[in-house]
DNA sequence: CGATTTTGACCTGCGC
DNA sequence: GCGCAGGTCAAAATCG
């Protein structure tokens, strides 16, 4: 994610520092630009080491979880079979199955980025849509929009949006049912397959070539979620977008988890301490 | 004034 | 059978 975007960032950055170069020594040049670019470029990879470390520490933990469960599996009287967890949602195992669809795939999701202080539960996507309900959901505190399709009478296209219980700046968009006609032909909105994305921040508002890729991120599950995040951070540093930077750092600040990972990493590294060890903190899982 | 949104009531299916 | 929770309805309110 960030390792990404960071390595793009600092390779640009290099890439100017070099042309300022190319005629005369670096030292003798004492440009502000050049001192700016610096600590710029220190500044990412500080940012990227401590990143790659946090990643370090989630996927190390990762690895131990799914060692925990296979563990719980391989205990026939208290296990849970394989089986039962393919079958059980792992957010919410009393979720009505009318949200799902037994028989066809998946819901398409799509997953948008809002400016924060934006509530509305809008998602430009090419179609008209007309909201005739909302609901507060037990499991998410922000209240569910359902919007059905208003470009033909009998179109059985609907949709639910909802705000991501994690970031609040992101819209879930859960389509039911496909339109039995074309969408809108709006130049801002309307994408090849009629999903893309509009009021929202810049990073997500991007060319056509590009909204493939939201399409993309368009699965199901929380780690799409987090695979959106990764995507909206890697736009960031493309668009050099330093105030959404901030913000999506903040936001990682305030989250206990994160914090925690990323404590863990910095002691890690002050303590030289075995991995494995520290990863334990907090895990609650037995030690092997 | 028609289209859209809001919101409380109602419907429906599932688990206990 | 009952309660819970998600989904839908429809009248009232609001908007352009």
């Amino acid at each position: 994610m960030f390792l990404y975007a960071a390595n793009l960032c600092s390779g640009k950055k290099n890439q100017e520092v070099d042309t300022l170069n190319h005629s005369k020594p670096y030292t003798e040049y004492a440009h502000p630009l050049v001192e700016t670019l610096k600590s710029e470029l220190q500044r990412v990879r500080d940012e990227n080491n401590a990143l790659r470390l946090m990643f370090e520490v989630l996927s190390s933990k990762y690895t131990k979880l799914e060692s925990y469960l296979q563990e719980i599996d391989k205990k026939p009287d208290k296990g849970i079979s394989s089986n039962e967890i393919e079958s059980v949602p792992t957010f919410d195992a009393n979720k009505r199955s009318r949200l799902e669809f037994p028989t066809a795939k998946k819901p398409l999701q799509i997953f948008v980025k809002t400016h924060p202080r934006d509530d509305s539960l809008i998602v430009k996507d090419g179609y008209h849509w007309r909201k005739y309900g909302q609901k507060v959901t037990k499991d998410n505190a922000s209240p569910r929009a359902y919007f059905r399709c208003s470009m033909a009478p009998i179109c059985p296209a609907k949709k639910k949006v909802q705000r991501c219980l994690h970031d609040k700046s992101i819209l879930v968009a859960t389509y039911d049912g496909e339109h039995n006609h074309g969408a809108l032909h709006e130049s801002s909105s309307s994408a090849p397959n009629g999903i893309s994305v509009a009021n929202q921040l810049p990073l997500t508002s991007i060319a056509n070539d590009k909204e493939a890729m939201n399409i993309d991120l368009a699965l199901s599950g929380w780690s799409q979620t987090d695979r959106r995040h990764s995507e909206d951070v890697m736009h960031q540093h493309n668009y050099d977008s330093t105030l959404k930077v901030e913000e999506y750092v903040s936001s990682l600040i305030k989250d206990p988890e994160f914090t925690m990972s990323l404590a863990e990493a910095v002691a890690r590294t002050i303590t030289g301490q075995h991995k494995q060890q520290d990863l334990n903190l907090n895990l609650n899982i037995p030690e092997e």
